[in-house]
DNA sequence: ATACGCTAACGTACTTTGTACGAAGGTGCC
DNA sequence: GGCACCTTCGTACAAAGTACGTTAGCGTAT
C-alpha cells in the first residue's frame, strides 16, 4: 500500500505542487494577497511552513503560478466564429475572473515571464483577431485597447472599498465628509445624484465601454 | 537663531513631513516600491529609521500620500473648453505620470480613501464632462471608460520587462524560447512580424485606443 | 538664571515574514 | 539488514514595521 493512511484516522493527503498552489489560491481568495504568507499557507495545508519549499522554489514562484492559474480561468475566444461576440464573451469572462480574484490584478505588474495559460490566451485572442481580418497592426492596436480596458476596469473595481451593489451609501459617507463644504461640487453632485442611488453597481458600467470599443473596432475593420 | 546650523559644517535641514514624502518619492522612483522601506527612506533622508515616525503615522500613510502626490502631477482638464482636446490632454498627462512613476499603478488598488489631489482631479474631470453636455449617466460611463483605459494601459506598460523602444528583441528571446516549437504560432508570428521590429514602442499604441474612445464618446454625445 | 515642558530625533527591542541549512522519518530495492 | 531516496520538519537568521521610552536642545515663566 502506498497510501499514506494509517490507523485511527485519515492521514492528510500527500503534499503536491498542485495542492500547494490550490491552497495559495484559496488563502488569497479568502483574505487577499496580504494574508498569503508561507506560514498561513502551511496552516491551510495542514503542514509546517518549510514543507512548502520542497514543492516550490520560493514565494515568487507561487505568485507567478497563481497568475497563470487565474489566466487559465478566463474563457478563450473561438477563432473563426464571429469575432465581436467571441471577444465580448472573453472580456466579460476576464472581468468576472478578476473580480473573483481581486488580488490578481496587482500581480500583473510584476513583469515576470508569462506562464503557459497566459501564452495560450494571448495566442488564441490574436488568432481570433487575425482570422477576423485584422491586420497585424490593427491586431496590436485592438489587443492593447481591449486589454487595457479590461485590466483597468478590474483595477478600478479592486480599488473600490466595497463590492457589488451593496450599500454604496455607507462607505461613501466618510468620503463625503472629506469633501468638505463646497469643495468638489461636481463630484458631490454626481455622487448623490447617481453613484449613491440605490441599486447602482459600478460593475454595470463595464458593458457600455466594452460595446463602445467593439463598435469602434468594427468601424476600423471596415475601413482597413 | 532658530537655524539648526552649528559650527564646522552644515547641519542637515530639519525633517518635515514634506521632506519625508519627497524622499519616499525619490526612493520609489529609483528602485521601485520594493526598495522603499522605512530604513532605506531614513538613509535617503540622512536620519535614523524611527525619526520618520515623528512626521508620519506609519508606512501606509506614506503610500497614501504618494498616491496623492502622483495624482497631483496629472494635468487637469479645463472645464468649458473643448472637452475632447481637454480630456485627450489629461489622458496623455496621466499616462506620462504613471510611466514616470511605474510603481504608482500598484498602489491604486489599495482602496484607501482618496486624497485632496485625487478628489480635485475627479471633480474637475466631471465638471469638464458635464459642461460639455454629458448627462450624469453618460458622465459616469465616460469617466469609467476613460480611466479604465488609462489605468489599464499604464498597468500593461508597468508589466513590460523593458521600457520604451529599447531593444525589445533582447528581452523577447527568453520568452520566445518558452513558446516552444509550434505552440502559440499566432503569438510568435505577431511577435516577430510586429512587436520585435526595430523602433516598435508599445507606448505608441496609446493614441489609437484613446482616439477611438473619444470618437465613440462624441458619437454618444450626439445621440444623447 | 533656573526649572519646566515641548519638540524632534533616536536606541532598543519585539513581531512578522521569507527562507537557508541540515536532520529525521519513512519507503522501496538490493 | 543496509542503503538511497523522497518528503517533511526544526532551528535559526535577516529584513522590515513599529511600540515604547529616552535624550538633547530650546523657549518661556518664574
Amino acid at each position: 500500500m502506498s497510501e499514506p493512511v494509517s490507523e485511527g484516522g485519515q492521514r492528510r493527503a500527500r503534499l503536491t505542487r498542485e495542492r500547494v498552489l490550490q491552497g495559495a489560491l484559496s488563502v488569497a481568495d479568502s483574505g487577499g494577497l496580504g494574508s498569503l504568507t508561507i506560514r498561513s499557507l502551511a496552516k491551510e495545508l495542514g503542514v509546517k511552513p518549510m514543507s512548502v519549499y520542497y514543492h516550490v522554489a520560493n514565494k515568487d514562484e507561487i505568485l507567478d503560478a497563481l497568475v497563470d492559474i487565474v489566466f487559465g480561468e478566463i474563457d478563450l475566444p473561438v477563432p473563426g466564429r464571429d469575432w465581436r461576440s467571441e471577444l465580448r464573451r472573453r472580456a466579460h469572462s476576464a472581468r468576472q475572473v478578476l473580480a473573483r480574484h481581486r488580488w490578481a490584478i496587482g500581480l500583473l505588474e510584476s513583469g515576470s515571464s508569462p506562464g503557459p495559460a497566459n501564452l495560450r490566451h494571448h495566442d488564441t485572442v490574436i488568432a481570433t483577431l487575425r482570422e477576423a481580418g485584422f491586420s497585424a497592426e490593427m491586431t496590436a492596436h485592438a489587443y492593447a485597447l481591449i486589454d487595457s480596458y479590461v485590466y483597468g476596469f478590474a483595477l478600478q473595481e479592486a480599488a473600490l472599498p466595497f463590492e457589488g451593489p451593496e450599500s454604496v451609501g455607507e462607505v461613501a459617507e466618510p468620503i463625503m465628509e472629506l469633501m468638505g463644504a463646497g469643495e468638489y461640487p461636481h463630484l458631490v453632485e454626481m455622487a448623490t445624484s447617481y453613484y449613491m442611488q440605490p441599486g447602482y453597481d459600478f460593475g454595470d458600467e463595464f458593458v457600455f465601454g466594452l460595446d463602445l470599443i467593439l463598435d469602434g473596432l468594427e468601424r476600423s475593420l471596415g475601413l482597413g
